[in-house]
DNA sequence: TAATTATTGTGATGCATATCACAAAATAAT
DNA sequence: ATTATTTTGTGATATGCATCACAATAATTA
């Protein structure tokens, strides 16, 4: 209930299309919210009622599997996380945890598919976008349980380098056992994989500093399992 | 360019919403197509210029794995195969194949997205598919990295029962290293592990012939790992 | 600045399961 | 029917990686 969402320097594309009367129903039924490093967006199991749009800030979509945690994903601003679950469970299949400061609105479900019902444009980039992230989740899948744990890591800090950070130099955003849920392995052998790595000149670590120095070779890895 | 698609005894709760104008365009614009088991239905890697609805039959959606074959799920008609790729990318990124004898449907793209287009109801409904679709990528993913073998099994197996065939006996549509390219295993572990199960008392094995005699126990080795 | 607490590095050990190897059935082809 | 081919069962062996254990370092908090 604040501030004007024509204005929001955080648009999407999707957002783009949206009527003025759509932008003024959006100004008047949502929320924003701050939250810090490691606080609760999602909680798994909860009931769901709102869309939750990220627009400012990463965050980890996980599991409560059942052993330990189990990060599906890191994703970036401008995106939203709450909408498989909306619509299509009523209660949260999952948790979205903020990874570093960031910024969310949330959005009355009726009020956003009474949008989506508006506008044409709008519900067509919000499929598109529902089906990129579902083709994501396959290649995931498939490439988890296929490679072996230097193959993910090498994929991993590649999708840092250019889908998170934009820049092969970045301070990785979460810990090592947060690393090895986000792999399906153990925080020890993320630990000796990422030295290895260093020790073969494929990236530089100092601290939770990296450089990727031979992305060519990390990309073999990553296709050699 | 067949038959009329507001007769098809095939119709889903997502085309029951459609306007007698978008039901003419349907029929108007789209292709029937028949399949035997094993056949092709998408190629992976091949570009996507229809959407493609499975009306009859079982189909695999796999993907060409580094290494070998991985089956991500089995789909039973009625479902949109074709939908996460006709909007989210241009090139299939999966390939689907007949399980069993199939009907298929290829709707033109454009043809499809008039109709999204001009059928509120009929687009909230595919949207809604997809979220559903999306969470269960995303409970499939955490089961089979987290589970083991054993585990895995238990739930394919009850998904069998439940989902596809919606009864405790049944033959396996697929073969055992299917089965371990579905289960993310061995073939040789999947025969030894139904092994264990017929052994156990928990089903009974003949040939590819199944009966689930203790659902309860596979459940619970399902959440044991 | 000291004291706690969380994070990371690294060896030693164990285990689940892949892989190999080959026989036995079952299916399909001739 | 007979042969060829695919599918399945089962032991023996190999191995990638989790787990355990503990030291070293870094980051918080007092």
């Amino acid at each position: 209930m604040q501030s004007d969402c024509k204005l929001c320097p955080f648009n999407t594309r999707a957002t783009s299309m949206l009527s003025e009367e759509s932008f003024g129903q959006l100004s008047d039924n949502h929320l924003e919210l701050k939250f810090k490093k490691g606080d609760t967006i999602i909680k798994q199991g909860m009931f769901s009622t709102n869309v939750v749009f990220l627009r400012r800030g990463l965050a980890k979509i996980h599991l409560n599997g059942p052993y330990h945690e189990q990060i599906v994903r890191l994703v970036k601003a401008p995106t939203y996380l709450g909408l498989p679950t909306t619509f299509g469970d009523k209660v949260n299949q999952y948790s979205v945890t903020a990874v570093t400061e960031t910024e969310v609105c949330y959005i009355d479900v009726h009020i956003f598919q009474k949008i989506l019902n508006e506008n044409r444009e709008f519900s067509n980039e919000i499929i598109i976008e529902l089906c990129q992230n579902e083709l994501e989740s396959f290649r995931r899948c498939a490439n988890r349980t296929q490679k072996q744990i230097r193959g993910n890591m090498a994929d991993v800090l590649i999708e840092f380098a250019e889908k998170i950070f934009q820049s092969d130099s970045f301070t990785l955003p979460v810990s090592q056992s947060e690393l090895a849920n986000l792999v399906d392995t153990s925080r020890e052998s993320v630990s000796r994989v990422l030295g290895e790595f260093d020790k073969d000149g494929l990236i530089s670590l100092e601290g939770k500093r990296i450089e990727i120095l031979n992305k060519k070779s990390l990309r073999l890895i990553s296709q050699n399992g």
